[in-house]
RNA sequence: GCCUGGGUAGCUUAGCGGUAAAGCGCGUCCUUGGUAAGGACGAGAGCCCGGGUUCAAAUCCCGGCCUAGGCUCCA
């Protein structure tokens, strides 16, 4: 920040990113700024950052504000040149169709997209677009800014709604607005934009969706093209080729080819069916976090599906959550399908009495829960009306919330590394309305933070981000390809014990309210097998595997040995390849169906009592000792290793 | 819920007013094959459901069901 020295009238301080200080102006753009630094960045200058926030090149800087730069190539740039691919995909738009009205066209993470109304467009005419907007760049219109007053703006925007709505808001703080024209056409915006239209490189439209004007549902649904943009055709294809990837890693095409689930019309949405390898690998999940809850000294309890509503008006849930509850009567009372696990839990926790010596008390259960989310929300097995909960529940004194967190955040981090999946933590904080008193909510907090120091890895502190009952820790982890899913979280309550008058007995004699903890491992097994699923492509590791080793006779007469084998490996999930087929075909089948290691025996095994294994990665190696390759698969399996890695 | 696509054999899809197709998979047979597709034949389809238009509907229209992608990273 500026030192204390007198203000001056004539000239005003700008920090740059490096820390050192810059004298310019007090009129001074942020593109001036770029010239005092140097004539090849002034030239450069695609737009700013002034204190963080994007901003034209033309805007003005101001005494002690962070300045950054945006130059050619950088990602902010290439935002900027999406944003004037939107303005080109508008102009091509009012080219093409009359009385379309404006709304709003930004950049987004990886395009952007503008939102019309009074607009009747399909797909096929998308390319008509394209074509328009390919002109538009080659006509190269120079793109100027132009700042107005408001009276001005009203005038031009007579015929546009939607941008006098948003006008009307930015008249309240500014006297001024800016427009940016290119060619015959212009529009409210605050820009930045590039210089001309010619520097816009190749643009591509993706899809047409409805988008609530402003996203409120309350509003006109309008027509929103989606589209991207890039500096030049190979980063366009590399795009579409990520898309490729990520859709040929899709769980539901990939559950369907591995017979993992479906979900069937006559079953209803968001229901899925689980095949029996799918749910092969789902118990091999189940029997993962059972030995890890185990060993952690938690005890499984069973709960129904349904619930008499009076449960859920004690626990809260019926008044905050009605909407997405499945409620139905029976004769004259009412049900519901449980929506979490908690308040079963906690109705066992109270059925009894308790001594503080009994406490933690620790619940396990692989609770379906049922959540009737909007219909266009269903999609797959990541968002679903029926899923199962790795769910546990503590009853601990409030004393002891740091020792059991602990244990389960060892417990989330051996999840999260045998799947190899990097991982980010954060801690939420007590919200502005909470339950709980100052003292509680001091004393969770500390401990939940102390938890955190003591790993000595980073996370982010989300302060007011906690749940109106408590605070929590939330992990986000990234999968193979990049992406980044919400993770376990462990949450702690203090309104569960109080609605449902949990106690427990000091050793004052007196009564005291327990604490309650929510945790899960995987979150739910739905959400949780998708990504491992995406993951994975499919491939899953040995432990995981529906099928683990099929054995391929090269000629039926060795089916006999081919099953001698298959008994010597009963241990493992093992098939015989009987078919009337080559060997390469069998390879070739045995490889579709993401089998971790084959078994290929001949007349050459058969004679010397041993197997040829290959695996997944086409490497094979002959003349293998049968029981050399049962301890590596042993081995392999028991320490859940990611990779087939006996030939490695 | 709302917008835009889509729903045809177990799977992936073609056909888009005039006799329902292909590949994979499945079955039978020939082949007995040594490391990512040998060959022949065959079975298999209320073309999502209901209504309408038409001499004629998988195809066009209306309604429903299911499904995919969207539904303020603020001009």
């Amino acid at each position: 920040m500026s030192e204390s020295e007198p203000e001056s009238q004539e000239s005003i301080t700008v920090v740059l990113p490096d820390g050192s200080e810059l004298e310019v102006p007090e009129d001074a753009t942020v593109e001036d700024c770029a010239y005092e630094i140097g004539p090849g960045l002034g030239r450069d200058t695609v737009a700013g950052k002034l204190d963080g926030e994007l901003v034209a090149k033309e805007e003005p800087v101001y005494d002690g504000v962070e300045l950054e730069i945006v130059t050619e190539g950088s990602e902010e740039s290439l935002r900027v040149m999406r944003h004037s691919a939107s303005h080109c995909l508008a102009q091509a738009v009012e080219r093409h169709y009359d009385d379309v009205e404006l709304a709003i066209g930004p950049p987004t993470d990886d395009g952007f997209y503008y939102d019309f109304d009074n607009l009747d467009v399909d797909e096929e005419d998308l390319a008509a677009l394209e074509g328009e907007i390919e002109e538009i760049v080659d006509a190269d219109y120079e793109i100027e800014r132009e700042d107005v007053s408001i009276e001005e703006a009203e005038e031009r925007l007579a015929d546009e709604p939607y941008k006098l709505e948003l006008l009307e808001e930015f008249a309240d703080e500014n006297d001024t607005v800016s427009f940016y024209k290119q060619g015959e056409w212009e529009d409210l915006c605050a820009g930045p934009h590039v210089d001309s239209t010619g520097e816009i490189g190749v643009v591509s439209l993706l899809e047409i969706a409805g988008a609530y004007w402003r996203g409120d549902e309350e509003n006109t649904m309008q027509t929103r093209i989606y589209g991207t943009a890039f500096e030049d055709e190979s980063d366009l294809e590399e795009f579409i080729e990520q898309r490729r990837e990520a859709a040929e890693r899709d769980h539901r095409r990939i559950g369907s080819e591995m017979n993992l689930f479906s979900i069937q019309d006559v079953t209803g949405p968001g229901l899925p069916l689980y095949h029996p390898p799918g749910k092969t690998v789902l118990k091999e999940l189940e029997s993962f976090v059972e030995t890890l809850n185990h060993d952690a000294g938690y005890e499984y309890v069973e709960t129904p599906h349904v619930f008499k509503t009076d449960l859920w008006h004690r626990s809260g849930h019926y008044e905050n959550y009605e909407d997405d509850m499945f409620i139905f009567d029976v004769g004259d009372d009412e049900f519901g399908l449980k929506p979490m696990n908690c308040p079963g839990h906690a109705a066992i926790f109270q059925d009894q009495s308790w001594s503080y010596r009994d406490l933690p008390i620790r619940y396990a259960e692989n609770g379906k829960v049922y959540r009737k989310e909007q219909r266009g929300e269903l999609s797959g097995l990541s968002r679903v009306w029926a899923f199962t909960i790795d769910d546990g529940h503590l009853f601990v004194r409030p004393e002891g919330i740091e020792r059991e967190v602990e244990t389960i955040m060892d417990m989330i981090v051996d999840v999260l590394e045998t799947f190899d999946l990097d991982y980010e933590m954060a801690l939420a904080t007590r919200p502005e309305k909470s339950v709980g008193s100052d003292e509680i909510w001091n004393q969770a907090e500390s401990q939940l933070e102390s938890v955190l120091e003591k790993r000595d890895l980073e996370y982010d502190l989300e302060e007011g981000d906690g749940a109106f009952y408590g605070p929590k820790i939330d992990f986000a982890f990234e999968d193979a390809i990049g992406r980044s899913w919400d993770g376990p979280t462990v949450q702690l309550d203090f309104n569960m014990p109080e609605r449902f008058d949990l106690t427990y007995v000091g050793e004052d004699n007196e009564e005291h309210r327990p604490v309650m903890i929510h945790r899960a491992l995987y979150g739910s097994y739905e959400r949780f097998f998708m990504m491992l699923i995406e993951h994975y492509e499919g491939n899953f590791p040995l432990w995981l595997a529906p099928e683990q080793v099929r054995v391929l006779p090269i000629s039926d007469a060795n089916l006999e040995y081919a099953s001698e084998i298959a008994d010597r490996f009963d241990e493992f999930r093992v098939e015989v390849d009987d078919r009337d087929s080559t060997l390469e075909r069998k390879i070739r089948a045995a490889h579709d169906d993401r089998v971790p290691y084959q078994i290929i025996v001949g007349d050459n095994e058969q004679e010397a009592g041993n197997i040829s294994v290959r695996d997944r990665f086409e490497d094979q190696e002959y003349d293998v000792s049968i029981d050399d390759f049962q301890d590596h698969l042993e081995a392999e399996r028991d320490e859940k290793r990611t990779e087939p890695d006996f030939l490695q």
